[in-house]
Order: C-alpha cells, then sequence, then structure tokens
RNA sequence: UGGGUUAUAGUGUAAUGGUAGCACUACAGAUUUUGAUUCUGUCCGUCUAGGUUCGAAUCCUAGUAACCCAACCA
C-alpha cells in the first residue's frame, strides 16, 4: 500500500507540464539577494526550489541577485552558502546575477533598437509625479519618443561613466496608462558608481530587478521560476521582456511566503535587532535565522521537516510557533544523548549513606538499546533541582517534599526525612534516607513511586552556564501592531544560568552532539564554550505536563 | 475610491461536482525509573446571501474581509 500524498499547487503544474511534454526535465533556482542572512522563511523556498529538483529528478542551482552594490556583501555570500548546505542540499551551479552584466547590457540594447527602451533624462521625483497613481494614469515622459540612435548613444555614455547617479535612467517603452503599474515604463538600468563586491569597479549602470532576475532564469533555462506572492504584479513584466527579447521562455510561479508567530521575518527588521542590539549578532540563538536556529540546536533534518509540513499554498498564512518545536523535538527525541544536569542545584544529603562511598551506577544513553549505557557516580551529597522540592505537597505532586519518596534516576528511592532554610527562607538542603534494596536494575524493594528525579553527584560534578531562550517577542505578530516591532520585544528572552552543574560525562561534549539533560530539555553546545568552562543552550524544552497543572490553578 | 491575489476547525493544509480528511495546538485517559516518549480518545470548520444541480467547499451572481502594487530595493 502507498500512502497518497496529496500535490501542491506548485507540483500538479510541473507533473502536467512534464506529463504533456512541455519540458523533459526542469530546472529550478534558489536566487537570493546577498545583502542579509538567511531565515526560517527562506528554508521554507529552499526546501521548496530543491525539493522539487530532487522530486522530479531536476536541478537547482543557487544564484544570487547581486544587481545592487550599495547594499551587498560578500560576507553573506558565504553564509548563505553555508546555510543551504547546512540545509542539506547541494545546488547544481553557483551564479550570480552579475555574471550576466555584459549580456544583459547587450539585451537592453537589443530592446533600444526595437524601439522599446529609451533613455529618460528625467530624476526620480519627476518619474514618480508622471507616473500616475493607481486611479489614475500616468503620463508621458518628454522623453518617451527621442530617437533610437540617441537612446543607444546615451545609454552608451551612461555606461562610460559620464553621467552621475540619477542624472539618467532606461525604462521600457510600454503602457503609461497600464492599471499596472508596474507596466508604466518601467525602470531597467540606473547608474550608480558604487563599487560591487564582484565586478569591482568594471560597472556604474546597473539594472533593476525586473531586467535582471527574468533574464537571468531565461539565461539559465529555469523552467520554473517560483517567488513569493509580492512578486504577482512583476509577472506580466516579467512576461513581456521574455517576450519582446525572444529569449528562452521561464515561467514565474508564485506561493504565499511564511510567516510565523512571536517573530518577524523581514531582513530589514532582522537587522535593526541585530544593528540597535537588541540581539547580540545575526546568529544569536533567538533569531529565526538559518544561522540562529543552527547555533541554538536546531536540525537541519527538523527544519526541513517543518517545511514539509507547513505546505505550499497561495494564501497568507500565520504559522503556530508550536509547529516548528514539535518538528524540532520530534527529531530530538529521536537523537539526542540522555544525560543529567542540574540548573538550580539544592544540596540534597544522604543521611544513611556512606560518607566516603562512591558508586558507578549504570545509565541509558538514548531512547532505544541501541544507545548504549553510561556510568554516573553516585555519592552521598547530590545536586537536584531547586524546582523538585515542595515544603508542603500540593496535591498530585509526585516529588520531593517531607515524608515523601522520589527515585533518583538510576539509583536509589529515597525518602525525604527533612530540610534546612536559611534565615531569609531559601532552602539550603534536603535530607533523605535511601532504601538500599532499591537500587536501580535489581530493586527489591517492592516500594513503587510515581516521581522519578535527576541529579548530580556534587563530588563529581562538573559546574556549566546554560543559557535559556524565550521567544523574542511578546505578541503573536509584533509587524502588525501598532506603533513600532521594536516595542514588543521580549526583554526576558534570555536568561543566563551560571551556576548550573552537570554530569561528568558532558567533559567531553561536542558542538555535534544533540543532548537531552533529563527532565530539562534539549541542550547544545554553544560556539562560546570552552574546555575550562562550558556553555549550553537550551534549544527547546521538553513537554511539561505539571507545568500545565500549575498554571491551570 | 484603479488593478491584482486569497478566503475550509484556534493554526496550517487536503478533498479537482459525490462520505469535509490529515497534522499541530487544546482537552481527557492508559503506559512510563524523564509529569518526556509512546498509545487511545474528545472538542472544534467550508466568509455571507442568493442561484444552478438528484447532489456544491468546488460551478454562477452579488456582497464582505484580508493581503499586495504608485523604491533609480529585491
Amino acid at each position: 500500500m502507498s500512502e497518497e500524498k496529496s500535490l501542491n499547487f506548485i507540483e500538479e503544474i510541473i507533473e502536467t507540464d512534464l506529463a504533456n511534454g512541455k519540458y523533459k526535465t526542469i530546472l529550478t533556482r534558489f536566487p537570493p539577494e546577498p545583502n542579509g542572512y538567511l531565515h526560517i522563511g527562506h528554508a521554507k523556498s529552499i526546501c521548496l526550489n530543491f525539493g522539487l529538483g530532487l522530486k522530479y529528478g531536476g536541478k537547482t542551482n543557487l544564484r544570487f541577485d547581486d544587481t545592487n552594490p550599495v547594499k551587498e556583501d560578500i560576507e553573506y555570500v558565504d553564509s548563505i552558502k553555508q546555510d543551504v548546505h547546512w540545509l542539506g542540499f547541494n545546488w547544481e551551479k553557483e551564479l550570480y546575477a552579475s555574471d550576466y552584466f555584459e549580456q544583459l547590457y547587450l539585451l537592453a540594447i537589443d530592446l533600444i533598437k526595437k524601439g522599446l527602451a529609451y533613455v529618460d533624462d528625467l530624476d526620480a521625483e519627476e518619474i514618480a509625479t508622471l507616473k500616475g497613481t493607481p486611479t489614475e494614469p500616468g503620463k508621458d515622459s518628454p522623453n518617451r519618443n527621442r530617437l533610437i540612435e540617441e537612446s543607444l548613444l546615451l545609454f552608451a555614455e551612461m555606461k562610460a561613466g559620464k553621467y552621475k547617479d540619477g542624472e539618467k535612467v532606461l525604462r521600457a517603452k510600454i503602457d503609461m496608462a497600464s492599471p499596472n503599474m508596474h507596466m508604466r515604463d518601467p525602470l531597467l538600468y540606473r547608474i550608480k558608481h558604487a563599487h560591487h563586491h564582484r565586478t569591482g569597479d568594471a560597472w556604474c549602470i546597473y539594472p533593476m530587478y525586473d531586467f535582471a532576475h527574468g533574464q537571468s532564469d531565461s539565461i539559465e533555462n529555469i523552467t520554473h521560476s517560483i517567488c513569493t506572492l509580492e512578486f504577482i504584479p512583476h509577472r506580466e513584466l516579467y512576461d513581456w521582456l521574455i517576450e519582446k527579447l525572444g529569449i528562452f521562455p521561464s515561467q514565474q510561479f508564485e506561493f504565499a511566503r511564511l510567516n510565523m508567530t512571536y517573530t518577524v521575518m523581514s531582513k530589514r527588521k532582522l537587522l535593526q535587532l541585530v544593528t540597535e542590539g537588541h540581539v547580540q549578532s545575526w546568529d544569536d540563538p533567538r533569531m529565526p535565522t538559518i544561522s540562529g536556529m543552527r547555533r541554538r540546536g536546531f536540525t537541519a533534518e527538523s527544519i526541513r521537516n517543518f517545511c514539509e509540513k507547513i505546505g505550499v499554498a497561495r494564501r497568507e498564512n500565520m504559522i503556530d510557533f508550536s509547529l516548528l518545536e514539535f518538528c524540532l523535538r520530534e527529531d530530538l527525541n529521536k537523537s539526542a544523548l540522555r544525560v543529567m544536569g542540574i540548573l538550580d542545584p539544592v544540596k540534597l544529603i544522604i543521611t544513611n549513606y556512606p560518607d566516603a562511598q562512591t558508586e558507578e551506577l549504570v545509565s541509558e544513553n538514548g531512547p532505544d538499546e541501541a544507545y548504549g549505557t553510561r556510568t554516573v557516580s553516585f555519592s552521598k551529597e547530590l545536586w537536584v533541582e531547586r524546582e523538585d522540592f515542595m515544603e508542603e505537597a500540593a496535591k498530585k505532586w509526585f516529588r520531593l517534599a517531607p515524608g515523601a519518596m522520589v527515585r533518583l534516576k538510576s539509583a536509589y528511592i529515597v525518602k525525604c526525612d527533612g530540610f534546612t532554610k536559611h534565615v531569609d527562607g531559601k532552602l539550603t538542603a534536603i535530607h533523605c534516607s535511601y532504601i538500599p534494596e532499591s537500587k536501580s536494575g535489581n530493586d527489591t524493594s517492592g516500594i513503587s513511586v510515581k516521581g522519578t528525579i535527576h541529579w548530580v553527584s556534587i563530588a563529581h560534578a562538573i559546574p556549566a552556564e546554560i543559557r535559556l531562550y524565550e521567544r523574542l517577542f511578546k505578541v503573536e505578530n509584533p509587524a502588525s501592531e501598532e506603533g513600532d516591532f521594536k516595542e514588543y520585544i521580549n526583554e526576558d528572552s534570555l536568561k543566563i544560568i551560571t551556576n548550573a552543574w552537570v554530569e561528568k560525562s558532558l567533559e567531553k561534549a561536542t558542538t555535534a552532539t544533540r543532548y537531552q539533560f533529563l527532565r530539562k530539555g534539549y541542550f547544545c553546545l554553544d560556539k562560546e564554550s570552552m574546555s575550562d568552562k562550558l556553555v549550553f543552550n537550551r534549544t527547546v524544552t521538553l513537554k511539561d505536563a505539571w507545568l500545565k497543572e500549575v498554571k491551570k490553578r
């Protein structure tokens, strides 16, 4: 029995195109502008474009849309390549729109010769005025009917550097009365005396998006050029230029971009968070960037699954952050090593345990036997979690409380006999007695307890710094709230714990490994971690039924 | 008030004129040496009003709502 999986609308188009022989094979592309770091929204596009290539035996190019030198940088190129690779995809070719500057220039000349483009002397403001509004038609520029030869000469002079920025532009000659604003003689080329990160100072005229993107698609023989909804109005121009130029007919298809609750997804806003210091860097673990998520401990697999689950359609969406967390936990649960660490330590003393004794107890490493076991050191004095003790047990409380019994994971059952407090009321130690016959693995005590808690032996524990992250914003959709989105930043999104204790095996922790700190969540080593000062990021908590219970009350 | 696009449980996504399904969330229960995992169950939906049809989420008409478009950005 094969599982029936419905196709998204783009897959349907492709299957139709393949079935009726329009194409023998497909070619897609992922076309970022190297002006920022990739985020989870880009991941959706990456998974879509590369996924399509893979699914239909086609190929996918990585093409940098680098037509605006003042915003772009090699730093972004490098990070984008790293992120796409990390997500698990391999591009057929690494390409740049700037590779086509010469070809694009020749195409522009072709258009001028056909009488379909002209050089305009108007400045930006005049052009905007004559463009009209959505409800009123525009008016022709006085230069609209200048001679082809004159435009040709002027355009050559533009390229040669004779004019300053903004003095002249090349425009397509289409229809100043079109209801589609993008068809009212759109700009094709502008002058920018700026250094380009790849072409240096070779050019001082640069093509606009509309005269670069579709043409690049066409040059590469891209069959399905997939972009987001806001480019729908550009499609008429995309098709017009390809038709008039008589070049390979790539076709544009649009899908709805990803939006997620409690974060922002525009490069401009993300850049602000970085430059204004609301987060530390592009790869701050609270950022929805691929690099931030990677540092936080997300796996590529979980992000790919997420992109698969959210689907592809044409309507605006707002995905629950909890779906991303579900995909994360689903993957981490399968692969994370189980270890013990105490985030908020309080001392537990086993009064009837021999003072100098240490036992090496066996504990399982993972969710199934294939992960094997390790030993953890057990002794008279342990660190346990402060929140695992209640002076007066609440209803349905399964953990430590005077008179209550719990199992210490992989060790013994202990009974809480008492506790000591500092004068300020803060708990300083919990006193317990253990049941020697209840040793994990050969428990003959006959006692069963409801609660099991984690612990580390004080004498054997190693210190660690642990960073806990909460959502970056206090509201579901900061971009749509009144006022500036930054007013809704959650000031408590980062909590640093400097006095945590973790089990000794973590001395050998690596950034490549994911860990589940039993009962506390999934963690990974941060890049700032050092051998004498371990630093862990909490990737995500475990689901917590008790916390829900508490919140209900 | 021009043009374009989209409306299906709280969220996302299927159903291509013929039983409104799946996942997440929420809630309830079982199992559990992680209050995790796993397993079982429950709640909740076709934007509105007309029409065509034996039969409409799907087709038609008229509304309504949301988003996009007037950068020498992409």
